[in-house]
DNA sequence: GCAAATTAATGATTTATTCAAG
DNA sequence: CTTGAATAAATCATTAATTTGC
């Protein structure tokens, strides 16, 4: 089931109300007293509210209220079509996949922050990206590839071989483990980096010590100060 | 098997090489020099520092090197002890726990970015936390609520009534569903915020219609401007 | 009574699934 | 039907209880 780890790191945001369920709100409470919010439970297609299927995402009124979440959390409900680009879902240009490909090809499995960071900087030349993107790209690509190695390994096994299938289920489970990273097999540590503490950091090293994959292979040329200065 | 879905997302950060495998990296890194410091992986009650097996942690050399990374996805192979309070794991005050869980029983599952950013501002008077503690506090409390539900559930089934434990995998399934959130059963669209192309936040309107749900409760009083200033 | 060993909880990470845009 | 996005389930790892030997 497990195959190997990288690291990344899960992470929340928050979005607004979409079409009825809204976010239930946490305290009100805290002050007060426990409000009566009734809350809970839900009901499920319960009448909500508003609207049927309008999917609406919500957007900050101020941008500068959020700009903490939005900094640290990448916060924040705007999804909604934003004026600018706002097109729900990213489209990778050609070219951006080529670079994608090459990386998993290359051994990249579950990119760090960093990593991703960079990635997300270089492809950005190619058409807008975010780091979310870069990351899903590689979440949904070693799973699906996997699948594919997964499919294909059984088809293989069923009609090359003998063993019908009669448990398909998990008969080929280890199979494309061997090929990839295997490296290690624990998990490492992620680390989503301080939020708020930052102030911790300082006497920090870094081991860095990359090379343990398979590929070494580099990102990008990194240019040196070339980043958005932010 | 899916039960609701707030929203909340998932992201990725970055952490350094543990003891053996280490991030594939990019680039082999940015800098160089890698020290290796090895320490975590502290018993219960052990000893700590120094250890044959030593996990541990990384960090960057120099963290303003990654100051973006770090900014916006919560970079950073930092983990390892840090000077002024790195003890690896948060461990939640009895008051944070309380709050938390008053936030839980008042119907909150999933909190988004933004409500996570008020939570954690809020019980980081209680104690250090981060966002990613909060966020992960309900991932984890939500579903380990859902397992205790699941298997009282079973327990139930097969003492009082009596349906042996034949299909005990999924018969209880949808038990615990009812209550919660359920409202739409189509998953919202979260997102992580603009993580680069910042620029298009211009005009955002904020829909933020909550109320869709079934409360609207205030999160926390919201303490205008006395944030970190940031 | 204390500290090492064991176990129980639970924080953190990864993988598998599911949903929906194109 | 492909695949980006999001969520839930499974898993791993560390810390706190608890037990055990002295």
């Amino acid at each position: 089931m497990r195959l190997h780890h990288y690291f990344h790191v899960a992470y929340l945001d928050k979005a607004a109300s979409p079409s009825s369920s809204s976010p239930p709100s946490i305290s009100q409470s805290l002050n007060s007293s426990a409000i009566p919010l009734a809350l809970q439970c839900l009901r499920p297609l319960a009448p909500k509210i508003s609207f049927p299927e309008a999917r609406k995402m919500v957007v900050l009124p101020q941008f500068s209220r959020v700009r903490n979440a939005s900094r640290l959390l990448n916060c924040t409900l705007l999804q909604v079509q934003v004026p600018t680009g706002g097109t729900t879902r990213w489209n990778p240009s050609p070219d951006q996949i080529k670079v994608l490909e090459m990386l998993y090809r290359g051994g990249m499995r579950t990119p760090n922050s960093f990593q991703i960071e960079q990635i997300t900087e270089e492809l950005a030349k190619y058409g807008r990206i975010e780091g979310k993107n870069v990351f899903y790209w590689f979440q949904n690509h070693k799973a699906r590839e996997r699948q594919k190695q997964k499919r294909a390994a059984l088809l293989t096994l069923s009609t090359t071989s003998c063993l019908p299938p009669a448990e398909t289920k998990d008969g080929v489970e280890k199979k494309e483990e061997a090929c990839e990273d295997a490296s290690s097999r624990k998990r490492k540590c992620r680390t989503w980096g301080d939020v708020n503490g930052g102030d911790a950091a300082t006497t920090t090293e870094v081991v860095a010590d990359f090379a343990d994959d398979d590929v070494t292979l580099e990102l990008f040329p990194l240019r040196p100060g070339q980043g958005k200065a932010n």
